[in-house]
Order: C-alpha cells, then sequence, then structure tokens
DNA sequence: CTTCCATTTGTGGATTTTCACAAATGACCT
DNA sequence: AGGTCATTTGTGAAAATCCACAAATGGAAG
C-alpha cells in the first residue's frame, strides 16, 4: 500500500492525535510520538496489541529510563539524531522493547521529537520510509508549536545558568527559588565540565552525548560547557560524581578520537560542589584546567580534573613570583650551560627521571639507553648540578624549577 | 726580677716604640706590639737574636698571613681574645714561630691590640706575668689614641654597610667610589650572612669568628649580620663562596653546640651576587633563611642557603595562594579524617615515606615499622586518598600540599 | 564467647636497583 | 698517529624493592 505524497498535508491543522491515528492506520501498527525529552504527545488508539515498553510509556506520559538508557547504549539514538531515515530497531525483550522503527522529527538540524511505530500488526519494511518520513514532516508544525514554549524556557534556563558561571551576587535560597521556577532540577554535587572544540560545529556533535546525560549546557562559540551531576533519588558523593564525569569524557573524547576528523578536543572539569554560589569557581577551576593543558599538551593529556593538576595548579603562579623577584634556578642553569657547551642533553635525561618518579628502568626505556648510561648521566647531574637526587626537598624544588622553565619556552 | 706596680706608667706619655724597648729590658727578650689587626705598632730594639716570624713581622709590618692563620687554628687567638691573662705559646718551627707569651691590650671588653714576648735569651715564666700585665695597661693610652681615627672609620663604614643593606638608590660606581674612601675592600662575588643567636651577647661571642676571617660586620642587637666573601688574588666563583659559607657555618654551629649554654642558634646566608646593588636583596635572601628555619626547624635543620630552601622557599606564598583560594587538598584532608577516625597516623607515615624520597628501608626504619607494614600502609593510603604514588605529579602536589598544611598547623 | 575485620609481622622468591670494574667508542688536542 | 677524556655499553654480584601468601594480633560487633 502505498500513499501519495503529501497525504498526511491535511493533518497540518488537526489534533496531534489525529495525526497519530492516520499514520497507525496507514502503516497498520500502533504509533507513539514523543518530543525531544521523550515526553509522550500522542499515540494511536486503535488496537490492544502492544508491548510493555508502549504500554509503560503511555502510561507514564514519558518513556521509562531504563528502556531510554538501553537505546542509547545501543546506539539508537545516536543514529536517530544523525540520520535523515527512519531506523529500523531489533526487539530488546529485557527491557519490554519490540521490533519497531523510529524517525526523527526535526526542523533544520534541531531535533524536536520522535514518532514511534511498532511492528506488531505487520512487518514494517524500507518501503514504507516514506510514509514515516511524510508523517515527520507533517509532524514538525504541531511540535514547533509545543516547542516555543519549551525554547523559551530552555532559553531563560540558559540565561540563569549562564548567570551562575559567571557572577554569584544571588543567595542560595535564592538560587534555589529561580530554578525551580524555570523547572530546573540542580544536581548535588555538582561539577563544570568544559569542552573546547578547535572548530566551531561543537554543539551538534554532542548533542546525543548532552542528550543522554540530560545535562544543563551552554555554549560560548568555542566553548561547551556542561553542568555535571547526577539526579538520581540516593545522593552521590563528590568522588563518584569525579569518576562518572571522568568515564563521559573518556567515551566522549574516543568517539572524536574515532572520527578524527580535526583539531584536539581539550576537555577539563572543576571541582564538585554542593553550593550553588561556588558554580562560577568550578567554572573557572575548569577554565583553568583547559588553560593548562593548552601550555602542557604532553603532561596534563591524562589529567582533566581540577584536582588532579597537581603541582600544573601551582606552576603559572611559581613562574610569576619567581620572575617577579628575579629568580633563577643556579643548579637548572648549570646544567643548561653544560648541555650548549657539550651538545649533550642532560636536561632531558632528567626530566625524564623525574617525570618517571625515579624509575631508573623505565627511565632508560623512554630514552632508549642503557640503564648504565642512565646511571652514569644521573652521577653527572649530581655532579654538575651539585645536587642530592635523593634528597626529596631538593628534588622537588628542581622538578618544579625545571616545569616552570619550561614554561617560559613555550609561552 | 720583679717590677714595682706601675712601673711601665712612666711611659704612658712617651713613644710606644720605647716602651717596647722598656718591656724588652724588664723581660730581656724580643719585644713585638700589634694593634688588632695585626698591624705592627712598635717593637724592642736590642738583640738580633729573633725568629723568622718575627723578623717577617717587622719587615712587613704586619703579621704574615701563614702565621696568623696558624695561630687561629691552633686557638690562640680565641684565648688571647676571651682571656685576660697572658697566653704561653709553643713553637711552631713551620711557619717559622718560636716559642713566646702573648697578652691582649684590651680596654673594657674591647681588644685594641696585642703584646709578644718571644723567649729566645730566657724562658718567660708566669712570675713574669704581672709584668706583661701591667705592659699591657701602660699601652692603652697610646693604643686607645690611634684606635680613635680607626673608630670613627669603622663606624662609617657600618653604617654604609647598612645602607647597602637596606636600600640602594646608588649606582655601581657610587658604591665602590665611596667603599674606596672607607678603606673598604669589597669582596667579589659577596654573600650576607645572618647569625641570629636568642641572647643579646653575640657580638662579643662572635668575635673570634668574624676576625678571623675579616669579615665586615654588622648588628641590629638580635641579628648579626656578616658580609661574607674572599679578597684574595685569584677571585672565586659564588659555588666556592658558598661552600667557604658552609664550611664557616658548620665550624661556627658547632662551637656554639659545645658550649650548649642558651637557646638555638640560626644562621641563614643569601645567594651571591657581584653587584653591590644587590647586597640588599642578598641580605632580604638570608632574613627569609632565618624565618623559614624557625617555622620548619626540622624540615630546614641542614639547610642555610638561600638557594638551598628549595621548596620552603615557595612555601609560604603557596600557603598563601592556596587560603585566598580557598583550596583545600582534598585528599588529604580524606586521609586526615580517616586518621582521625580510627585513631590511626598514615599521614605521618605519609610524610616520613615523602621525606624519605620514597626509600621504604629507611622510611620503615624512621618509623620503627615493618618493612611490610610500610608496604600495606601506603596500599592503604592510596587507596584511601585515591592518590598514585608512582606519578610523579601527584606526589610532588601532595609533598608540597602536606607541607604546607603542616606550616598552617604551626602558625 | 565467637566472629569479623583491619592491621602487623613473617617468609620466600622474583625483579629492580646499585655499584664496581672493564672495555669500546669517538671527539678533540698535540 | 697517539693520547686524553667523556661517554656508552657490558658483566656480575650485592642490596633493596616488590609481591603474594600466611599467620598472629587485637579491637569492635554480635
Amino acid at each position: 500500500m502505498s500513499v501519495q505524497p503529501n497525504y498526511f498535508e491535511q493533518f497540518q491543522h488537526v489534533d496531534i492525535d489525529d495525526l497519530a491515528d492516520a499514520i497507525g492506520e496507514v502503516l497498520e501498527n500502533p504509533i507513539t510520538i514523543e518530543d525531544a525529552d521523550h515526553k509522550l504527545i500522542a499515540y494511536s488508539s486503535h488496537g490492544e496489541s502492544t508491548d510493555p515498553a508502549r504500554w509503560s510509556t503511555i502510561m507514564g506520559r514519558r518513556v521509562p529510563e531504563k528502556v531510554l538508557t538501553r537505546l542509547w547504549k545501543e546506539g539508537i539514538f545516536q543514529r536517530l539524531l544523525t540520520e535523515d531515515r527512519p531506523v529500523h530497531i531489533p526487539a530488546f525483550d529485557d527491557v519490554g522493547l519490540g521490533k519497531r522503527v523510529a524517525i526523527a522529527i526535526r526542523k533544520g538540524e534541531e531535533v524536536l521529537g520522535y514518532i514511534w511505530a511498532q511492528e506488531v500488526n505487520r512487518p514494517i519494511s524500507t518501503e514504507d520510509d516514506e510514509i514515516l518520513r511524510q508523517a515527520a514532516r507533517a509532524a514538525v508544525a504541531r511540535l514547533v508549536q509545543r516547542q516555543g514554549k519549551r525554547k523559551a524556557e530552555e532559553q531563560r534556563r540558559k540565561d540563569f545558568f549562564w548567570e551562575l558561571l559567571l557572577g554569584n551576587p544571588a543567595s542560595e535560597a535564592q538560587i534555589r527559588r529561580k530554578a525551580e521556577s524555570l523547572h530546573m532540577i540542580l544536581p548535588q554535587p555538582f561539577q563544570i565540565c568544559i569542552i573546547d572544540a578547535p572548530n566551531g560545529q561543537l554543539d551538534r556533535y554532542f548533542y546525543p552525548f548532552i542528550m543522554r546525560e540530560k545535562l544543563m549546557s551552554v555554549s560560548d562559540g568555542t566553548q561547551l560547557i556542561l553542568l555535571m551531576g547526577k539526579i538520581s533519588p540516593q545522593p552521590i558523593d563528590s568522588e563518584a560524581l569525579h569518576q562518572s564525569t571522568e568515564q563521559f569524557l573518556r567515551e566522549l573524547l574516543e568517539k572524536w578520537e574515532q572520527r578524527g576528523d580535526a583539531g584536539k578536543l581539550l576537555a577539563g572539569y572543576g571541582q564538585a560542589y554542593s553550593s550553588y554560589q561556588e558554580m562560577g569557581r568550578s567554572y573557572r577551576e575548569a577554565l583553568q584546567v583547559i588553560k593548562l593543558k593548552r601550555l602542557f599538551e604532553a603532561e596534563t593529556a591524562q589529567i582533566y580534573g581540577y584536582h588532579d593538576l597537581g603541582i600544573y595548579r601551582y606552576l603559572l603562579q611559581l613562574k610569576r613570583w619567581s620572575e617577579a623577584d628575579g629568580y633563577q634556578n643556579v643548579r637548572l642553569q648549570r646544567l643548561k650551560r653544560y648541555d650548549r657547551d657539550n651538545q649533550s642533553n642532560l636536561l632531558e635525561t632528567l626530566e625524564t627521571y623525574l617525570d618517571a618518579a625515579g624509575k631508573v628502568n623505565s627511565t632508560a626505556q623512554r630514552l632508549h639507553i642503557h640503564i648504565n648510561t642512565l646511571s652514569y648521566r644521573l652521577r653527572r647531574i649530581e655532579e654538575i648540578m651539585q645536587v642530592d637526587l635523593d634528597n626529596q626537598n631538593q628534588r622537588t624544588a628542581l622538578y618544579l624549577d625545571l616545569k616552570a622553565d619550561k614554561l617560559g619556552k613555550e609561552q
């Protein structure tokens, strides 16, 4: 059975439930229409044959959480959000989800919602794809209308988020009230995460990830700022939050690597706080991480959290102090002079050794030299610098000055 | 042969050379009179029997350097400066010094010069002591006169030194001119060393040391400030200067320990500079060392030079910065909480381990625990703090935060 | 009282580090 | 060419570290 083009156009100005019924009649299967947040908008009323997933969706006026997470995990939503065509979905019996076909309702790039067609009375073939496409097109107008209000509120939410990020003259109670009035559920504890992409198109690319985590987000063009936190029944502690953020970033970066299109993706997050007055602080911390990851690319490659910055949290400041009072590490300069005079590279040896936390084996491996060569060089370094590498104080100061010195060159 | 009291009084207003002759006649031996700086003032003219040391002294109008250093080393001057009686000195043939007796010429506490009586024609016994005592008393007036001019200049030198220490609006050339006009030989390179004694009597105590090194010095009551440097023909480098200062302080502190009278002696020195405009800087650095030695008594016990401060150079500022920022090392706090909750002392274990530069053996010894206990504790620490002690960055940051945290408690 | 659990200490073997000594290399100087 | 010197690599033995497993201890909870 085929349908002439623009068949569903007649439903444009009718109730959206009627549109669902019309699609259902054509495809001879139960239909569900949801918005972008998976809230139920409409469903076809004919026929009782349905699966637990659809049943729960209708009863709860929203797609059940476990079904959603399953679909995210299977990559279904990723496809729906990026592909224009209907997506054919196998059954996932463990979450009560029967076989079905879905298509995103989009206006331009933006996804407004989804149409779900269950395959229960008859299979839905690729020949039906065009029908779903037309149905999606017909649904746009209604969803746009609906979206209008939500968008306005969303904009106000984002403005509020920026307010929290940039300044914080408001009291904790005021913040809570305003959040409530905007239907915004603030997680506790939370942390700010920044994703910095070289090209400007980060919004579209990361949309699936953000959707999946239902994160509050704003973007200033090059940086995407996320409010990380879990709005789960049982509250999680900061440690767990850190780990979940790490996990999130790992997946995101992995995906980015797979694309491998262009440039380096930088990401960082601030510490976890429970008071919303500290959102600005977490934001500034995340910014600091991004800044330091640019300055110490190799050293901070595995670092994303402000609390994991270690000495790099201090280095800029240390460098500034040292410059302000004209301090120079004389020993370091002696070594550098020696390197210059003898075309050697003891500085690199020293740095590698310190980076390796004094493990001679791994140092030698990294430098591709014999272990005895390393030990000889270290002895020379101790002689030239008049330093005792077994003295933790001297060693630490050396490590700091060395890294700070590197910074000078790179700036 | 004995002499009536005040025998030498008649020589009070006569030429000091006549006094020397008179003493020589009474003791039947060659006499030499020197000022506090060992410059020759007078000598008896009878009899040719003398030793190379006296001969050189008369010819050079000053006691030869090698004789002086030998006498300092043997502790002769130390005795002369502290004892009121004549000191009987054995022969030191290797520097051409025959057997002799010497006495300090003093006015109150201050030593103005020395009378030397060689023992060549007849031995000088303790019975002659009174003669020398009287002779010394008779010499005072002449030396005071002589000293008058020198003291005035010395005072102007000290004023100039303070000027250099505290401010430096003058140009290098101006400084040199003024130093020259005050007959002051400025060493190059130099460094400022401060000795801080709890009681006020440091001047007298350290006088021998300062005299020996011929150092420029001023005191502000509790602190003795020294200009360290060698005015040797061939210039020495900063490295050698550091070592000589270390050596100087080691000896001085050892002497102080031996006395063991009261309180702790603090000493520190700034970096070596060649430009006199930087004298203030070296002074401030030395002050900083003293300050930090008070704050980190155990940790900086072996540190005297500013260039050896290591992380302690940063720590105060770092601490202040972190506080201003409201930063807290969450991991450290977790460990402290654990210690509180379980009456354990993992923090001490961690600190000792870090101080020992990660050597398990010496850590276990210092803590008096089995090495496996240590390894177990370290594993627990890594678990509790969620830290990787093999990661140099984390480890260093931990070390810094831990020491800074300690500071907080002590202040 | 027993049981549980964190902690401490002991044992033994694999691995790594440290150190001393020797030989080879190669740059630089005479 | 020969010699000097810093550097690299090799060998081997002693010392230190790491790791897994087991047993003892001792306090807290049931």
